[in-house]
DNA sequence: TGAAAAATACCACCCGGCTGGTATATGGTT
DNA sequence: AACCATATACCAGCCGGGTGGTATTTTTCA
């Protein structure tokens, strides 16, 4: 009979252990080496060549996304589900990002490592409820993002000229200077921009400014 | 005898009579057609097919490199030389971005405007010795930037979260909550950062993360 | 020609980023 | 043992960005 090979890293031994007990309860997975840090998990990795590797997030040496990162690289037939006790979505993203297939909550039920191991050993990625909440969120506020993606245009070429200086990280100081203003209409123009693009803060523009291609 | 066919737009119209009188004492250039403001530039640049497009940059209705842009889009074949005031980089930068092939001073000699036509003209480029200078100095220190392009191996895994999190525009206090650190200690970690890339404020380091590919 | 959009200008207030100056604990290196 | 890098923490002060509120002039377009 084959099972599924799991490598598990963390490095709080009684988590590695219940998550032991807990797989090994179910004959059809097979736990074939444990780590303790992140180091060790990518070691272990290359030496057992498991099917799915199931990695804390939160481990000294190593996090558990630049683990992740490496074993993707290494052994890009292995699945890896990344467990956290943060929804965060920096980390999400960041962790998918670094080619893992599931994502986990450390305060899952514990039928959910057993779907998301099956899930991401057939190929499908797995995450935990609130997960996929949060990711539909982000999904469909990059749809209307996109959607209405036609705000740059909204721009007026004054407003546009001033979001190139301002990417030139020129002070609203500079900007009167080069165009010969008053400091004052620089600020008006600077809050329409943040009206017309729905986007509150300096940072926030150079982004914008900077994916929409006014790279210079 | 074959002239090369030049189109003259400022909005001074001294300044177009002046450039006209110039360029008609040579017999090898002939201006076939003028404009007071951008639109009209690129209204006549479309019925006229000039070999090349004397654009002033500060026109009113549409700026010199706005229009240069759409010539330059319209008539590739069209060579367009921008005259301006200023030495300003960012300037420069956009002309270039906008295809010109040609960035001349107003104050710069006679002969200059004469061998930056034929030069653009001839499919070279031809700038003032100013802004060839400062175009130099920044190539040098493009370079230098690269070569020192360790800097982003110098950051610690702290550090470099910490860069990831600024990029997520998550505030000190924020990234303090997620960290579980003091706001002080975040506020240390930035003057690190900023010591270590010698950049010295939210926007640039954004800049420069966005650049290294930390864009999540 | 008259209304709407764009560009210009000013003041006052708040908050957060940035800096100078300091300090402690820890872990690895020579 | 001495040293350096890293990570942590605190305080005070400055400055510039962000915003609420207002107003005039110029340009554009229906």
């Amino acid at each position: 009979m084959k099972q599924i090979r799991i490598l598990l890293a963390d490095d709080h031994t009684v988590m590695r252990r219940g998550l032991r007990l807990l797989l090994e309860s179910h004959p059809e997975f097979g736990v074939v080496a444990e780590a303790s840090d992140g180091r060790q998990a990518v070691e272990q990795a290359e030496a057992t060549e498991p099917d799915v590797a199931v990695l804390d997030i939160a481990m000294p040496n190593l996090n558990g996304i630049e683990a992740a990162q490496r074993i993707n690289a290494a052994l890009p037939n292995t699945a890896i589900v990344i467990l956290s006790m943060h929804s965060d979505e920096g980390y999400v993203l960041r962790a998918l990002k670094a080619g893992a297939k599931g994502y986990l909550l450390k305060d899952s039920a514990e039928g959910d490592l057993i779907d998301a191991i099956q899930s991401v050993y057939d190929g499908k990625t797995f995450f935990s409820p609130e997960i996929t909440k949060m990711l539909m969120e982000d999904y469909v506020r990059e749809i209307r993002t996109r959607g209405s993606d036609d705000s740059y245009d909204l721009l007026t070429s004054r407003e546009k000229e001033i979001l190139q200086l301002l990417v030139e990280l020129k002070s609203n100081k500079e900007i009167a200077h080069v165009l010969n203003l008053s400091l004052y209409t620089i600020e008006t123009h600077r809050r329409n921009l943040h009206e017309k693009l729905n986007l509150h803060s300096l940072p926030e523009l150079i982004l914008y400014a900077v994916r929409k291609g006014v790279t210079l």
